[in-house]
DNA sequence: TATTTATTTGCAACATTGTTGCAAATAAAT
DNA sequence: ATTTATTTGCAACAATGTTGCAAATAAATA
């Protein structure tokens, strides 16, 4: 059984991607994290630990292009991120879950086992992805 | 047949609203729309005209609280804002039709007579507001 | 392993977006 | 018409996001 650093550098370097402190700084944060993240989260956490917020930003964004993470739809402007399942590629961002967002703890969940149902359209509307947000009070908030 | 300043002023007037300037020319801009718009529209679309960005940010927080315009979630930083269907009031906000964003034009639609499917979720969670973003192409650019 | 090459980082500077307090202006109430 | 309450615009600030570039680090090569 591989230890947390290797499967790290497994990820970043099957996404062509250096390995380097903050990446995998950043990706540890990810899986110890029960939810999504932010970027202010990352800039709380690493706190103290140099890392610019330039780095934090440019890294999310490699992520993103790698499809390591993905971006999780809000109403502010804030911008949720939470780690793909390994199905998901560069290319293609299948992430068909539903998220789910406490309103007590304030904490974003991906329900990974909670399919996206059909969505019957008006004609001529053609869908690309469906974003579900459900907000509410989680299991651990009841 | 009331003309639309006075729809407009009557829909203020009923959220206990000061008509001005302002909160008329946000509302007709909304009305005139037939997509979703986000803050920076009213600063290009109202520019040279003299309002203020703070007014701005505070007409649409005001049309929030009344349950006049809803807020429509993103994967960016951006916020966008809708008007709300006559059911709607400041304590609830029951928007139950599918937002659609054109991945060609760009616009963002509230697809009204769409319903939002029931979402089984797993035990323990308890849902109080499910927000659906369908991306893809809408029936004018495909 | 040492050296070269490519990538990444941190800094500075800047742009954009959102917030707050307060006096002046405007709308509503009397 | 006057008073009262609300709204606006300004200034100043805070937070968030972006870009160019030299220095530092990681990967590739010898």
């Amino acid at each position: 059984m591989k230890n947390t650093k290797d499967q790290i550098s497994d990820i970043l370097r099957s996404s062509h991607l250096s390995v380097t402190d903050t990446r995998v700084k950043i990706l540890e944060l990810f899986m110890k994290s029960n939810g999504a993240l932010e970027h202010s989260d990352f800039e709380k956490k690493l706190a103290g630990q140099a890392f610019d917020r330039v780095t934090i930003y440019r890294t999310l964004q490699a992520f993103i292009d790698k499809g390591i993470i993905h971006k999780i739809p809000t109403t502010d402007t804030s911008v949720q991120y939470a780690l793909c399942r390994s199905e998901c590629s560069a290319e293609d961002h299948h992430d068909h879950h539903v998220h789910f967002k406490c309103e007590e703890c304030g904490n974003t969940l991906c329900l990974d086992d909670t399919d996206i149902p059909a969505i019957q359209l008006p004609k001529g509307y053609a869908a690309h992805n469906i974003e579900v947000v459900v907000s509410g009070v989680c299991k651990h908030c009841k």
